[in-house]
RNA sequence: GGGCCUGUAGCUCAGGUGGUUAGAGCGCACGCCUGAUAAGCGUGAGGUCACAAGUUCGAGUCUUGUCAGGCCCA
């Protein structure tokens, strides 16, 4: 392999230094990721990427938004699948006469840069973030951005991606961040802009709140007190509400309790006349802790809303408002527990409970994780302390107030920083009240198209029917900061749409190189209007969501930057997005939400929404298993296109194995047989010295008229699939394309290129297929765009120098809708399955091809396929004859069978008896139903569209039925035909031996030869034939052949030896 | 715990609206062919369509449940 791989490298020439010049000879062995290289280069040099968007200045936009990665992490496999469809569209519609310009974008700002800055810089929390110093920290975030820009940058153009890199957008620009503020404003001015409590999972010993992709990391099992309160019932001796908890520090905070509006719950008594009130569901689990009882009251808990109980502790009496009652709402169920739940301020649905209900907002724990002084012998301890969880236990069931109290073990979120048990506690955030256009979003959402489209009225829908508001603030530092300043006297509160406008409102101007970033940003002081006191800015940053969503605006730097306004109505909305699955939540969502508010639709129209890519076991790829797969890697040993290929025949949203045997396959099936097929082409041509004739009509040869019209089925094929954002069936089409086009026009076409005589049909032959090469090619761009380049260069632009300079500033393939046959196209398709049935006779006869064989029968009521095709037919299969039988007696029978979908609805539940009685029907019966066209069978009348008919062959022939198609062979093999075969063996012992030797394919040669007599009578009869087909001048018989090979023929052998004569 | 998706040959994947014997490529076995092709072609073996119930004359397809995996949310 080595010697041979010397010849394709970096050196090679692939195609001629000057346009017109005609091609370069192309080897039939190719360096892939060397033919890469050269064309990145190419492109580079001329600028290609540039003047895909410069030649196509004034044309209709094809618009599409890069969803901006983080980079502060190395690109994958995954995110070069992306690459590669986001590379496939714009380069089609480039072709297709749109201007398409590919901004590309950083998501610069987030937890994830925090983050990385924390563990680098050993920091563990907030408190070490300010001891550390807010402004080193932020510019420490700022360099760690960028890490890995370059790599993404480089395995983006190494891909073959189209993207402008040069001049991308990034969420941490000051131009960026004032998009954010003016979307704020106006969110602000129209009122959907509001502060209030939430609930975050908080780590109390880092005092750090963490984000929900934090939280789920931690989860883990935890091993707690899990108790049952016996909550006194005012107003009723001896009565209890039992509520069930697993933390028991909850408690101290309590305010409610809830029951489910529609369980039933009872009363029950036990022997000393003490009543619990439970959900019915739940008495048998407690059966224990109650004693015997007796059930004294059952009702739905709707009946029992409003009760009244006495609190816990005396501490808890006094918070006031409606404390202290029982609560229906849904979301209590009896599945674990006693039905009955404590609601404190410590959890989401206890949190919407409370405040839906207007209760007290009690925190006895604080943020620090500590008991408030109010909690009196608890003040001052830590809530996860050892031990807190048994007092609070014990201290209840000194004062009977507890029933039970088991050990249970249940997933609990932990912090994965310090490994601490993690709290919800309610904290002021600030939010965008996306709920009061939620029917908006929804209305936009109908609107556009989703691949697949499950997603749209899935998880997409769902996630907007059950809009909350978004929470749009982090208590952070690296991000866009809150533009909103509030009055430290009157409260007054002022959102800041722009820098200009925060400079008007200070009364003197920013200085120059203003970083609005925190802490800069907060030692802006304003002067308030209402009371003339001091305003600080709110110190929170922005979700970094919320940044990316605004990308459409924020890319232009609108309405900040010069000229934004016209690149926005430029490029608004988007024609096509496309991202991975977990951006339904994400990025789908925090585009739409903004363009909704802005403008009441959404900002894209068309989504594809790709699964993940797992390894060859299933399991997620990650560093830490090592199981990483390197995007630039993979194109350095297989060549970019493909690495694309193979993402682009299966469709991106199902998820899928990575296996690096794939990318072989995507060579071996669809690479180098197309560029097997382009080789073999310059290689003819250069040996004829071939010129395409200016005006050509297209070949009326059938051959040609066939690849023609399966060429205008393939651009039909494809403009269809990727119109409809299918490229698993455009890359489908193309895989058969190409298989028609080398196994089957090639092949049957190659003597026509070889023939020496100068004549029409050759001359309809290289003109039939550099048209079709050239066609396919340019479709073939957007898939594989360096073979396309090198392929257009050597095959087209080296004919044509007026040619555009890169097969991707070239226009796609108008349409030629009159050169579609589709009755050629369907007779073809029938000689092809005619060849494999022949074939397979002869394969299971034992007689191979070169053998010829008198007759071919083709029974049927078949088209008929017409000289030409039949001619194929008899070439193709190595036949004498070729016979037609309408009435296929000789060769087969007829049975037939219950067409079930036409009978099954008449017949219904007797579609049994009846499909078997026809099923057994003999060869006579079917031929009556098909002379008569219809037939009796139990009484019934059935016609001739209700059964259907089968051929089947009979014993004693050669024949094999598919279908309505019967093929019979005559393999009676006489003398003639037997020294026919032994002289095409003969042949292709030569031809080997012309391989072997490594001849040119026009070098003339000497053959001797000695053998039995049969072999010497063969050769004899067959001279001039052998001499022709292996461009032998000499052919002679010899007793010494020297050296030689052995010749074998069946079961005769001799000896020969070819050698090259002088004559070329 | 909830939502959405996935489960089809050893592997990677197709399988409108229910209809007869469930397909392709790779891999494997055997054979063939070769003036483009380190290729190609043909044949064969290989399937309880994750499992279980149900609807139906008929289920890979529809319904319900179970199991396994993925993503999102708790």
């Amino acid at each position: 392999m080595s010697s041979r791989e010397d010849t394709e490298t970096k050196e090679t020439v692939w195609w001629p230094d000057r346009p017109g010049e005609g091609p370069v000879p192309v080897g039939a062995r190719v360096h892939f990721p060397s033919l890469d290289d050269r064309v990145l280069g190419f492109w580079d040099r001329h600028g290609v990427f540039q003047r895909t968007i410069s030649e196509r200045e004034g044309c209709s936009d094809y618009i599409t938004y890069d969803g901006p990665p983080g980079t502060n992490g190395r690109p994958h496999i995954g995110h070069m699948m992306q690459s590669a469809l986001k590379d496939l569209w714009p380069r089609y519609h480039t072709m297709k006469g749109c201007r398409v310009l590919r901004k590309a974008g950083w998501d610069t700002h987030g937890l994830p840069v925090e983050l990385t800055a924390e563990v680098e810089l050993g920091l563990k929390s907030k408190r070490d973030i300010i001891a550390y110093g807010v402004e080193k920290y932020i510019d420490y975030c700022r360099e760690t951005v960028f890490r890995y820009k370059d790599a993404w940058t480089e395995a983006i153009r190494r891909i073959g991606r189209f993207l402008d890199t040069d001049n991308p957008y990034a969420t941490l620009n000051t131009e960026y961040i004032q998009t954010d503020w003016w979307v704020l404003k106006q969110a602000w001015d129209k009122g959907l802009l509001y502060q209030d409590l939430k609930i975050m999972p908080h780590c109390a010993r880092c005092g750090t709140s963490l984000s929900a992709h934090e939280t789920a990391q931690g989860y883990a099992d935890i091993s707690d007190i899990s108790l049952y309160v016996k909550f006194p019932v005012v107003g009723a001796e001896k009565t209890y509400f039992v509520a069930w908890t697993t933390t028991a520090w909850t408690l101290l905070s309590n305010v409610a309790l809830a029951v489910n509006p529609v369980l039933l719950y009872v009363t029950v008594e036990n022997a000393d006349g003490v009543r619990y009130i439970l959900a019915e569901a739940c008495l048998d689990a407690l059966a224990g802790m109650i004693g015997e009882y007796k059930v004294v009251d059952r009702r739905p808990g709707a009946e029992i809303e409003g009760a009244g109980y006495r609190p816990l502790w005396e501490f808890q009496e006094g918070v006031g408002g409606e404390a202290f009652r029982v609560i229906a709402d849904d979301y209590v169920t009896a599945a674990d527990g006693s039905g009955v739940v404590h609601l404190a301020l410590y959890g989401e649905d206890d949190f919407r409970i409370i405040r839906q209900r207007g209760l007290p907002t009690v925190q006895n724990v604080d943020q620090d994780g500590k008991c408030v002084r109010e909690t009196g012998v608890y003040a001052g301890r830590y809530f996860r302390e050892e031990g807190l969880d048994a007092d609070i236990v014990n201290d209840l069931d000194g004062r009977g107030l507890l029933l039970g109290r088991e050990d249970i073990v249940h997933s609990y979120p932990h912090c994965y920083r310090c490994e601490e048990p993690l709290m919800y506690y309610a904290k002021s955030g600030w939010f965008l009240r996306t709920s009061s256009f939620k029917d908006k979003m929804i209305a936009a959402n109908s609107r556009i198209n989703w691949y697949p489209g499950h997603i749209k009225q899935g998880r997409f829908g769902n996630w907007l029917e059950n809009n909350v508001d978004w929470s749009i603030s982090r208590e952070r530092y690296w991000g866009s900061p809150l533009p909103i300043w509030t009055c430290t006297d009157c409260r007054a509160r002022v959102c800041v749409g722009s820098l200009a406008e925060l400079a008007e409102l200070r009364g003197e101007p920013l200085p120059a190189d203003f970083d609005p970033h925190k802490p800069y940003i907060d030692r802006i002081e304003l002067t308030c209007k209402e009371c003339g006191g001091a305003m600080k800015r709110e110190s929170e940053v922005l979700d970094s969501w919320f940044n990316a969503g605004i990308m459409p605006w924020g890319q232009w730097g609108y309405p900040a930057a010069p000229n934004s306004d016209e690149m926005l109505a430029n490029q608004y909305p988007a024609d096509f997005i496309c991202e991975a699955i977990d951006q339904t939540r994400g990025w789908f969502y925090t585009l739409l939400a903004p363009a909704t508010m802005l403008t009441g639709q959404s900002c894209f129209r068309n989504v594809i929404c790709t699964e993940h890519i797992s390894d060859s076991e299933g399991r997620k790829m990650s560093k830490s298993r090592g199981n990483v797969v390197d995007p630039v890697d993979l194109c350095e040993r297989y060549g970019a296109d493909a690495v694309r290929w193979n993402f682009y025949t299966i469709n991106p949203w199902t998820a899928r194995r990575f296996n690096e045997a794939d990318l072989s396959d995507c060579l071996k099936r669809v690479i180098i047989p197309y560029w097997n097929a382009y080789s073999f082409f310059v290689t003819y041509a250069r040996v004829d010295n071939w010129q395409p004739e200016k005006g050509t009509e297209p070949s009326d040869r059938l051959l040609d008229r066939w690849i023609l019209s399966r060429l205008e089925w393939l651009r039909e094929s494809i403009e269809s699939a990727l119109d409809g954002y299918d490229c698993a069936s455009a890359a489908g089409a193309v895989a058969v394309f190409i298989d028609e086009l080398t196994n089957w026009f090639i092949r049957r076409s190659r003597r026509r290129f070889w023939k020496s005589e100068d004549d029409q049909d050759k001359r309809a032959a290289y003109t039939t297929l550099h048209a079709v090469l050239c066609r396919t090619n340019r479709m073939l761009a957007p898939f594989m765009p360096f073979i396309a380049e090198v392929v257009y260069q050597n095959l087209e632009r080296s004919f044509d120098p007026s040619a555009p300079d890169s097969v991707h500033l070239a226009n796609w393939p108008a349409s030629r809708s009159e050169l579609r046959d589709t009755e050629l196209e369907r007779a073809m398709s029938r000689t092809r399955e005619v060849v494999t049935l022949a074939r397979s006779l002869r394969n299971e006869g034992g007689v191979r091809t070169r053998q010829p064989l008198p007759e071919l029968i083709l029974a049927g009521e078949g088209e008929e396929l017409g000289p030409e095709l039949e001619g194929i037919l008899l070439d193709e299969l190595n036949v004498k004859r070729l016979r037609r039988v309408s009435d296929p007696g000789e060769l087969l029978s007829y049975r037939a069978r219950a067409d079930f979908k036409s009978l099954g609805p008449r017949l219904a539940d007797r579609m049994k008896p009846v499909s078997e009685a026809i099923a057994v029907l003999d060869d006579a019966a079917v031929r009556r139903l098909l002379e008569e066209g219809e037939i009796q069978i139990e009484g019934e009348t059935f016609n001739r569209d209700e059964i259907i008919v089968e051929q089947v062959p009979n014993d004693g022939f050669w024949v094999r039925s598919e279908g309505d198609l019967t093929v019979g062979l005559d393999h009676r093999v006489d003398g003639t035909l037997r020294a026919e075969w032994m002289a095409r063996e003969f042949v292709h012992q030569v031809q080997n031996l012309r391989r072997t030797a490594d001849l040119e394919v026009t070098q003339r040669i000497h053959i001797e030869f000695d053998g039995t007599e049969q072999i010497r009578e063969a050769v004899a009869r067959h001279k001039s034939y052998i001499c022709s087909e292996t461009l032998a001048t000499k052919l002679t018989n010899s007793a010494a052949v020297s050296p030689g090979v052995e010749l074998k023929i069946g079961d005769q052998a001799g000896r020969i030896d070819v050698e090259p004569s002088d004559k070329r």
